[in-house]
This record gives C-alpha cells, sequence and structure tokens, in this order.
DNA sequence: TAATTTAACTTGTACGTACAAGTATCTTTT
DNA sequence: AAAAGATACTTGTACGTACAAGTTAAATTA
C-alpha cells in the first residue's frame, strides 16, 4: 500500500468539496456512513476527516455532522478590512491588465527560481474599489506554463484563488510576505486617487502552492487611510 | 470526570515543557512510557501529543520519539525582517519607558472591554534598534491586575513572551492586528531618527491570552526603509 | 394541543490489539 | 576489523469495541 488509507478518504473527500459535489454549509457523509462506504473503521474515518478539520475545509459538530466550510482565502495572509465587510455593498474589481503572456518583470516581489522564468510569464493588474474610491492596486505574476488556457479563463466569482482551487485543483501551500511603507508615485497616485507622495503601503507577496514549482507573486499598493490592512490569527 | 483524560496528560506535559522540566531538544518519554506512567492508552497519550504537535512545543519522529521544539514567537505575526538573521549581532532594546503602573489611554489599538478598563494598566515603552539605527517603536499596555509583580519583573532574554509564558503560564491564543501607512510625527520621528513626514508602518495588535480577559495591545512604529516587516506562512 | 419522553441518529472519548516501519545498539558472522 | 544480522526500542497505521454526550424528530403522555 504506496498511500495511506486515511489519506486516501482524505484525498477521495478534499477533491469532492473543491469541485463543490459537497457544496459549501452541507454536511459530509457520517462517520458511520464513511465506514461502510470505504469498509473502513471509525478510526480511520475520523483521521481523515481530522485533516479536513485541520485544513479548513470543514468543521466538526457534537451530534450533528461534519459541515463543509467556506474555504478561508487567508491562510495567515493580510486581508483587506472592511472588504469583506462591504461585500454585497459596494465593492467593485476593475482590471487594469487582464491576464496575458508577457515577459517576466526585471524584478519581481520574491527572486524567482531559474526554471520558473525559462516559462512564459502571465501577469494581471487589478484595481479594488469600495464604491467609488479605489482602494488596493494589485499586479500578479505566474508561471503560464502550468495552467493551460488560464489567460482566456473568466476568473469564478472574481477570485483568482477560487479558480486556481476549483478549475485547476490547485491549493495555496504557503505564503510570504513583505511589508513597506513608501510614498506614492505618480502612477499610483493616480490610480489610488490620492496626493502623490502620500503614505501608502506595499505588500509584497510570494505564494507557494500544491503545484510543484508554480508560485504567484504579488505587489499590493494599498492606501491604508480609510480601509486598513487587517488580519486575525487564532489559536 | 470534568477534563478529558488526554487534555490532562497535554496539560501536564505542556507545563513540564514551559516551566524546563522537558529542554528544548530532548526527548519526551516514549508513548509506552506515558501509558504505564499515567495508566492510559497509547490511543490517549497519541492524542494529548497530536495536541502539542499541532500547537509547536513537540516534533515528532518516525522510530525515535518526540522531541521539544523551540518555542515558536511568531504565531502568524509579523516579524522584523532582519531582525532575527542579525541577532547576536547588533540588535539591542531600549526601555523608553519601564514597565509602570498608570492610567489607561483614551484610545488603544483597539477597544478593551469593561472589566478590563476597570483594573490598573501597566504599560511600557521599548526602542528597537540595530547597531545605532533605531528600526521599531512600541509601546504596550496590558491589564496589571492578571499580572502580580510583573511591573518589578526583569524580561526573560529580554523577550515580553517568553516571560509570561515561562513565569507566568500563559501563553498567546491569538491576534489581532491591523495596518496603516503614516507620515511620521515629530516624536516619532525624532526617536526613529527620520524626516518628520516619513512613510511609516504602524501596526496595531491585540493580543489574546490563555488567561480570560487579558489581552496586550500595542502599537509598533516601523521605519521600513531598511527592515521591512515580513513573515512567512507554511500550511 | 402542548409538553414530555423515547428512539435513532450524530460526534467525542477511551479502551484494547496487532502489525508495519524507522532508529539505534548489540551480537554474530565473514 | 568490517559487514551483516538480530534485537529492542521508537512512532505510524488500522483494526475492533464500548459507552458518553449532543441533536433531532417521532412517539407518547398530560
Amino acid at each position: 500500500m504506496r498511500q495511506t488509507r486515511y489519506s486516501q478518504i482524505y484525498n477521495i473527500l478534499k477533491s469532492r468539496i473543491q469541485q463543490g459535489q459537497y457544496g459549501v454549509d452541507s454536511f459530509l457523509p457520517s462517520e458511520n456512513v464513511l465506514c461502510a462506504t470505504y469498509s473502513i473503521t471509525r478510526t480511520t474515518a475520523r483521521k481523515a476527516l481530522d485533516e479536513l478539520l485541520r485544513e479548513g475545509f470543514i468543521e466538526k459538530q457534537h451530534g450533528k455532522g461534519s459541515r463543509v466550510k467556506e474555504r478561508r482565502q487567508t491562510l495567515g495572509l493580510l486581508t483587506v478590512k472592511g472588504f469583506s465587510e462591504a461585500v454585497g455593498e459596494n465593492v467593485k474589481t476593475i482590471f487594469l491588465q487582464k491576464p496575458r503572456v508577457q515577459l517576466w518583470p526585471e524584478e519581481l516581489p520574491f527572486p524567482a527560481s531559474d526554471s520558473e522564468l525559462k516559462t512564459p510569464c502571465i501577469s494581471f493588474e487589478r484595481l479594488r474599489c469600495v464604491g467609488d474610491s479605489p482602494v488596493v492596486m494589485e499586479i500578479d505574476w505566474l508561471s503560464g506554463m502550468r495552467l493551460k488556457g488560464f489567460e482566456n479563463t473568466d476568473f469564478i466569482d472574481g477570485s483568482f484563488f477560487k479558480t486556481l482551487s476549483q478549475k485547476y485543483l490547485i491549493e495555496i501551500t504557503g505564503s510570504e510576505q513583505e511589508l513597506r511603507a513608501l510614498n506614492a508615485d505618480e502612477k499610483i497616485a493616480a490610480l489610488l486617487k490620492i496626493e502623490p507622495g502620500a503614505p501608502i503601503l506595499r505588500i509584497s507577496l510570494k505564494f507557494s502552492t500544491s503545484k510543484p514549482d508554480l508560485h504567484i507573486y504579488s505587489y499590493l499598493y494599498c492606501n491604508t487611510e480609510n480601509y486598513p490592512i487587517g488580519n486575525t490569527y487564532k489559536h
């Protein structure tokens, strides 16, 4: 047996969640049903579920079952405070540059590997607004080689991560970030509708994924005046 | 049985680790020894160890045992890039204000509970430097009521968290943070030796602890020019 | 009808057993 | 002396059983 039994079950359940077969807020089959279905004991079923729990795919409720959770977008990342709260109200994402193949830029937020730099580069730019106020300008780069047809793909719910997960079954496995306070240059100031020289926050990001050698590099230029960046961490 | 058996074992092991009874890099008693010592089965022993593993107190090695890890300081927090790398070299912490009892300030980084505000407040200020360059100015507030004799306590290795853990057996269980890019005012500029108006990063923090209703509130004023703030997250 | 009890589910804890597989040491063989 | 094997530990996986405890809905009782 190359793979352990519990990780087989874990993988089956995970991919079904990712593909929406078990939708958000629905319940997974109960532990006893899993036992019968896959001819395993509850110990094994619970170990698979524990893994899903630990990774945030489900939440368990004593006496009820395992409910599929909205996949966390955060992963220890920073999120724009007020963005999620304002959802449904007035949040807009404007594509300044749709995904297209281009050369890698001279400087990335973090150094890329040589093998990555040999592949074509896909890049896109987005402006995130609350109402009429542009708040964040985001530039993303990634290796296009590994995502077939990505340039012509529409984002699911406008979310890049959701698209990665559901369409390509790729998960974010880690991130590295760096924060700097800068003065806005002419271009950024114009986009964010602030004075040139006003203080902005630049977040440099590098995401690792479940696909080897596929990373996502991003710059976020944030006007934190009205919408500070925040995150929470719970043990 | 009010407490579960495995969490009893977990607590015993955890406090022994925290008190240094099981030192860093040493091995915990093997699962079988734990079974014999506490009259439990391996299932229960493993569950307690799993918890310690999940919380980063130990790492397990197939065939060898459970080794006590250096307790992570990060907890998903941001750390100053270059600080840890520069450790042993030239990092200094200057107390601008030693811990003392005072009134709660009018504005905290995050709102405190009423019951907290009824207790005395302990506050202290530190300046973190690399060589001669001041990089971060930090102000901390916490409820003094719950930490007996804290005002007169020296920090273990200069670390506030380490002191909390080892002297008071209090762990950080969560954090909330908010980031803003600001222009340095006169006071901050003087302390950080930069021009007034230069862009700085202000991190507002609220830590939750294992002690109910004890939170730590902080402002970090960071000159990110040479030492950007960073963190990494691994799945 | 309304309140209570029962029954049938669910997950949580804890017991016990067996063997696989990694690590280290001691013993035997070459 | 060096290599190979046996042995005694360790953790990892997986089996099975039993009961506690939370949830829900149907059945019973007042």
